[in-house]
DNA sequence: TAGGGTCATGCACACGTTTGCATGAGAGGC
DNA sequence: GCCTCTCATGCAAACGTGTGCATGACCCTA
């Protein structure tokens, strides 16, 4: 059986089409009576409104796609989780595409988005190149970007302030009393990357320290990669005390190689991660990390978003501070070290 | 500007629109060199199908609608990654939304669900109850549940093959030689729990051991839940030598109520998660736990869904095994235990 | 009582696509 | 040369909604 439309209640009411529609958006110019009439023969008979039709008309569709390089990633999750919590308070849809890093994915997503006719884009995290970036701006669809690794300045962006937070993290360890102190890396060289590393450097620089190419390792962002990285500083004649990771999963995988030597942490080795995952806190020992306030960067970038479609004009580019949240990862080091 | 229609392609290919529809299909009305013509007129023109008017005379959106209680579960998102996975290998979109378990929550994303006519809907590890339920199967859209809590036969669903798994966790305690075993649970009473227990117990019953109420706490799946559970068995005067918990949250809440106590793991108690969260592996020590097939089960509500919609004939209620994997946080009980 | 003004409602078109049916052009058989 | 058949294409309606404009009822004023 059909579902209910705008004409079947207007039959029901007595009434035409125009006036069914018209009730139900609250138009002035419907008298309240009839109003109150329509809107309960409507909900009586269990009529929802088609949103085909409606944005086909309005070419408005409530909607809004975001991509991610894996839902699966626990940042992806927290930073969608305020998109959509943000979106469902404005009565817009999420359309969710995982791109997985793959170019042709990324290019069935932009498509299907074009026809579904979101009304705007969220990417999260992208990695993908130039040829991408390009692809996105050329579709008309307005896009907010997060922790793109890309700069481009023609796009609205939400990102972290990488470089105050790196600094303070690295500064942490600086006031603990370390002076050989590593930079786990990502050797893709993204932007964050390169700013981390520089508030890392700036750090250094600023106690005097110098920075030793030998104290910068070159993971990938993943566990595995942190493992990898790790234990070639661990190998070194004389190995850091303290290693400042480019992210949590980074900092996973450096403290599975560092037990997996034997050496505790953080008596042997401090370790500080970036991000705050919701396991960051169950690690063992739980992880000093700066804190990425990820759902309300989602948040944000629908705000974001929702102004560049209503075309009020605000800050392009968002910067939202990090928090470096200190556990029991990180401690002074030992005198003999 | 307004973006190109069917009709912009006609023009320029100077045939009726009708002509483009099909040959843009491919139908075998339509000449291979009007086809092949048409198509690239229309890829050069950037021409996008609008899904929208599309879905508007098909009565088909090429939509399933996903409730989860929220992303940031990291079950949910790998179950949402592999129901992504595979709708987007069928060129269907996916719609999220998070209830938040919150009851007007759910409402809003049913309705909006059936504003925008989904084809399909997936509920993973739905708690809402029976006003629930009801409203779901009142909406005529097809829907299938996925590790539901409220058994209702009338539905399609995926669920872990809960009673299997736990007795083989448990058994695998057993086995190691462990007499003094317990079981945290969900307070809630949620189907999942009461199968798992019903594992717990069936084991127990197997090995001839005691089933002691003392030895069943409560939890709430959190890991808040499950430390304030584990140390209330902890301050038994025989507290119990081995833990199954009910999922890997709990277990991870646990292993942290045991070390703050000092007690080790696996040598004082040995712990047995549920899940196998990617966290799992970077606990200390790495969690033993049953695996559930996250992604799978994913993929599979979707097919069981698509089926659905084919209306062609399929098993109702699928089944999926777990895996018990053993890592470090198991071993023999000590003699003096 | 005629005219103007306000208010509530209806008419009809538009949005972009799919699809049943009609149409027109050839080709082939008688 | 006419009839029929096939093949490629066009016509027009339909899907469900929003909205500019017309319409009709009613009231008020002169």
């Amino acid at each position: 059986m059909r579902r209910a439309s705008i004409k079947d209640i207007a039959r029901l009411a007595n009434v035409s089409h125009s006036t069914v529609s018209r009730a139900l958006r609250g138009s002035s110019l419907i008298s309240p009576q009839t109003i109150t009439r329509i809107r309960q023969i409507a909900a009586d008979s269990g009529y929802r409104p088609s949103a085909a039709a409606r944005s086909l008309v309005t070419s408005r569709s409530a909607t809004i796609g975001v991509v991610v390089t894996s839902i699966a990633d626990p940042f992806a999750a927290e930073v969608v989780l305020g998109i959509e919590d943000a979106a469902d308070q404005r009565d817009y849809s999420v359309i969710l595409a995982n791109s997985n890093a793959q170019p042709d994915r990324e290019m069935r997503v932009v498509r299907a988005f074009e026809e579904r006719r979101v009304d705007g884009i969220i990417v999260t995290s992208s990695r993908v190149g130039a040829v991408y970036a390009e692809l996105l701006s050329q579709t008309r669809v307005p896009i907010v970007l997060l922790n793109n690794q890309h700069p481009s300045e023609f796009m609205h962006s939400v990102m972290i302030e990488n470089l105050a937070a790196s600094r303070q993290a690295t500064q942490h360890l600086i006031d603990l009393g370390h002076k050989r102190i590593a930079y786990i890396g990502d050797r893709f060289g993204c932007q964050s990357d390169t700013e981390r590393f520089n508030g890392y450097q700036s750090a250094l620089e600023g106690a005097s320290l110098p920075i030793r190419t030998e104290y910068v390792g070159y993971g990938n962002g993943t566990s595995e990669g942190g493992d990898a990285a790790m234990s070639e500083l661990l190998a070194l004649p004389q190995p850091p005390t303290a290693v400042f990771c480019y992210n949590d999963m980074t900092a996973f995988g450096a403290m599975r190689a560092i037990a997996a030597r034997g050496l505790r942490i953080p008596a042997d080795l401090s370790i500080v991660g970036f991000d705050d995952l919701f396991f960051a806190q169950f690690a063992a020992p739980p992880l000093t990390t700066v804190r990425q306030p990820m759902r309300d960067m989602g948040r944000l970038a629908v705000e974001s978003l929702l102004h560049l479609l209503a075309g009020t004009q605000t800050e392009p580019n968002l910067k939202m501070p990090g928090e470096l949240i200190v556990r029991q990862s990180t401690a002074s080091p030992q005198e003999n070290a």
